[in-house]
DNA sequence: AATTTAAATCGTAATCATTATTATTTTTTG
DNA sequence: CAAAAAATAATAATGATTACGATTTAAATT
């Protein structure tokens, strides 16, 4: 996913094409790890300084509502990172140093041979979190 | 797990038997279920009219540190519930309107095959959402 | 290009979960 | 009972997230 797929997007649904929103774009793309949102104002206050959290969540939940981001919740943080649609479904090892994270194609649900019957399944998570090499 | 059990354990560690304890424990023996701080505070207030979050997180903590609860984040809470060492390590699907769980035995670490060599594993999390036979 | 309008932003305040602090109280042990 | 350690109460502080009114901006329209 790049920046111009993501906002083209984005205009396909109506949603105007400002500059705060590309830069938080362009910040997922140039970073591909999970996020947290001070972070992601940190960053962009480098080029506007009046922005506000405002403005930070208001565009992570548009952009994951839309699916282009993913998010996940770290150390009590909701964390977001570029979907990678580009290789399907899939979850990730999360270091907990430094935040990078390496996919993983298992998915779980794929072998559950449980009986979920009567239980209505609307979403999944299988994250392993540990030490990635340059942490260890 | 009982809620004598469950002191005893804690009184091995040194640490002491308070009438507030004792009632948390009681608490997430009587709903085997999760359950977010504030509704552990809420209900325990109904006894002790004057405990405090202080009193009540101090307890959780140590109650998941002692292995006596569980805990997972759930819209953006934490939430605690009795460990089931009864039948040994698991996962579970949570409903996420009543926030009732029923427990998988599968776990996919067992059948994972990825390549994580170099890097270090300490923990992970497979949970399933959605909704249980009495909320659907 | 100017006008219009809906969307987005800014600046700031409010909310909510969680953590910290200090004085006081309680449990346990000798 | 007395002493020491642990736990609690009351309250304040922190930090993430959400909310809001006024203003600005992007994009569509004339």
């Amino acid at each position: 996913m790049n920046v111009e797929t993501a906002l083209q997007r984005l205009k396909e649904k109506g949603y105007k094409r400002t500059k705060q929103r590309e830069r938080i774009v362009e910040i997922f793309v140039q970073q591909d790890q999970y996020i947290a949102a001070k972070d992601i104002l940190k960053a962009i206050q480098e080029d506007f300084p009046g922005v506000s959290y405002d403005t930070i969540y208001r565009n992570l939940y548009l952009l994951t509502e839309e699916e282009i981001l993913e998010t996940t919740e770290l150390g009590g943080e909701k964390h977001f990172r570029l979907g990678c649609e580009t290789h399907g479904h899939h979850h990730h090892f999360i270091c907990t140093t430094c935040g990078k994270t390496k996919s993983i194609e298992f998915c779980p649900m794929n072998s559950i041979n449980e009986n979920l019957k009567g239980y209505d399944v609307e979403n999944h998570k299988f994250e392993i979190y540990g030490k990635c090499p340059q942490c260890h």
